[in-house]
DNA sequence: AATACTGTACTATCACGACAGTACAGTAAT
DNA sequence: ATTACTGTACTGTCGTGATAGTACAGTATT
């Protein structure tokens, strides 16, 4: 799991806990019956405030991710890929769609938006 | 100059403001000399406190692509158009590049990404 | 039993964006 | 002069995200 937090993202430090975990699941890295980090531990790795950690673990376990198991941790719940998989594509859809609609909002083409993503997209892959 | 503002977009609504703005006078919407309309008419037309207008229009002043003209109003300075124009191409590179960041960590493909985002583009453009 | 972990639940504080309301100086039109 | 606009500048309030600090019950390990 390779956690970036970025504060002045206009997204809610515990929303980015959310997703990262639910991506983190998506894809794989976490699998169902393991532990995800403790709130103390991911707090600490993420210099955040565990309490932002919790409250992200809450929703996680009202949207029946992650289950709690008393005195020893958050662990993936069964068919938890599934639901975090369709999440993220639907997250995703949604930013995208945002974005194109604001960049047509404000009179850049189709052919100017293409153009930038392209741009974008041909740029080599960070390697952190 | 068509408005819209979002007010659950995580970007500040006075931070909107001053995209618009910037935006209409990069397109030309708006041209040096012109007036911008005024902070209670922008209210009223966005149904948005006038504060919150005239947080967006100092900030528009500061960056001297607007000047106040007492007791008449703002309006657009000299050589705005080109300041608006790379303010609005480096504000969306910004943002895509965000965006295509975050999908790459989340482990979705450039295949992916960019059959999302050929998808988005070829849905027609909403009329207003 | 003691220790060190877990999650969970509080209270309190702070910053920030947004809003409501009010006030005032300057300009334009009547 | 009066009226109706401009921008500008305050105060105060509210909600929310984030933080700090504390506390407690349950579990695992020693």
């Amino acid at each position: 799991m390779f956690f970036k937090i970025d504060p002045h993202n206009g997204v809610p430090v515990y929303e980015q806990v959310v997703r990262q975990v639910t991506f983190a699941i998506a894809d794989g890295s976490l699998r169902t019956g393991e532990m995800i980090p403790s709130v103390r531990q991911l707090a600490r790795k993420l210099a955040i405030n565990p309490n932002t950690v919790a409250r992200a673990y809450r929703e996680l376990q009202e949207a029946e991710i992650v289950e709690s198991i008393r005195g020893t941790g958050l662990q993936v719940s069964q068919g938890a890929r599934k639901t975090c998989q369709s999440n993220r594509q639907r997250i995703f859809k949604a930013r995208f769609k945002s974005m194109i609609a604001e960049a047509r909002q404000s009179q850049l083409s189709d052919e100017e938006i293409r153009k930038i993503l392209t741009s974008e997209l041909s740029k080599k892959r960070k390697e952190s």
